[in-house]
DNA sequence: CTTAGAATAT
DNA sequence: TATATTCTAA
């Protein structure tokens, strides 16, 4: 039996967080130097029609025994487009910017934006959860990293981490087929934790059987989950944050043990009406969870998510 | 020119 | 190790 398809997609954001909830995106979070950062843009390349506009989310999460308190902060991107400036999702890794020797020479400049390094992406088994599925749904053939990252349609997401992802998941797709069969001895272990995360989520049957099954179905709309009691996590970013917010997934607050909407990711929708770009929807459903922050001993790894999925 | 993919670096 | 960044090819 398939029932692959029987929850894949899911309802998407159903309703932002409402204004109420969310606080305006205060610098009192951070400070001045963080506000600079975090203000300017992300140079992006030198492209003119890379203007991406984001739904930034920040949130403050406080660990408490049972709760946590986050603040969700959703900036509201300009209807038109013609407003670059609601650039900002970046997060310096440490206060170690800005300084060096960038002098004058020559202009000024300025902009501390440069030297900005995106903190490290933690693919957490949600995430991953999402990936696969935007793989299977684009078929091998049009899962290439642009594509996924828009059919995820996770905020922060880059086409890099996609695609550093995807190679990586490659490899394991590959490796898997190649002990399938028989020759045990080899090898090389299957279930090395290496691959936990791969192993979180179903590898679709098509993904190993390449030179067949291509069919070129995509299903770019929305399909309503079969109801699942189990509590789907969000795929947010999880990202390493010393001590900065970026941008996450929000869940509803839980009033009255009632779950507000969830709340989705969006990427900016440029121009992709290139190829048959379906960015119509994303892919799943999700509910998050996030109940505490997974500190990682050793590195500050803040991570949402705990795993709790399998 | 933009992007996918592999190689390489952290 | 996991992910990022760099490099090259398409």
């Amino acid at each position: 039996m398939r029932e692959e398809d029987s929850n894949w997609f899911s309802r998407w954001e159903e309703k932002l967080p409402s204004p109420e909830e969310l606080m305006p995106l205060s610098q009192t979070l951070i400070t001045s130097d963080l506000a600079i950062a975090f203000n300017i843009k992300t140079n992006n390349h030198n492209n003119n029609n890379n203007i991406i506009q984001k739904q930034q989310q920040s949130l403050h999460l406080q660990q408490q025994q049972h709760n946590i308190e986050l603040h969700q902060q959703q900036q509201q991107l300009p209807t038109t487009t013609s407003n670059p400036t609601t650039q900002n999702l970046q997060q310096p890794s440490s206060g170690d910017f800005a300084d060096s020797g960038e002098m004058g020479s020559g202009n000024g400049g300025d902009e501390p934006a440069r030297t900005l390094k995106r903190p490290r992406l933690v693919w957490t088994p949600q995430l991953h959860k999402r990936f696969v599925d935007a793989v299977a749904h684009l078929g091998i053939k049009n899962a290439v990293p642009k594509t996924i990252m828009q059919l995820m349609s996770v905020d922060g997401l880059t086409r890099e981490n996609v695609a550093s992802h995807l190679q990586k998941y490659r490899l394991y797709l590959k490796r898997m087929q190649g002990l399938s069969g028989g020759g045990s001895g080899g090898g090389g272990g299957v279930d090395a934790a290496t691959d936990h995360l791969f192993a979180s989520s179903p590898v679709p049957p098509h993904f190993l059987q390449p030179g067949r099954s291509n069919s070129e179905h995509f299903m770019p709309f929305v399909q309503m989950p079969a109801l699942q009691h189990h509590h789907q996590m969000a795929a947010a970013a999880a990202v390493q944050q010393p001590q900065y917010h970026r941008q996450v997934g929000h869940f509803g607050s839980q009033s009255n043990g009632h779950f507000e909407h969830p709340f989705m990711t969006r990427q900016s929708q440029q121009q992709l009406h290139r190829m048959g770009a379906p960015m119509h929807s994303p892919v799943g459903g999700f509910v998050e969870d996030m109940e505490s922050a997974n500190v990682s001993r050793g590195r500050k790894v803040l991570t949402l998510f705990p795993n709790g999925d399998d």
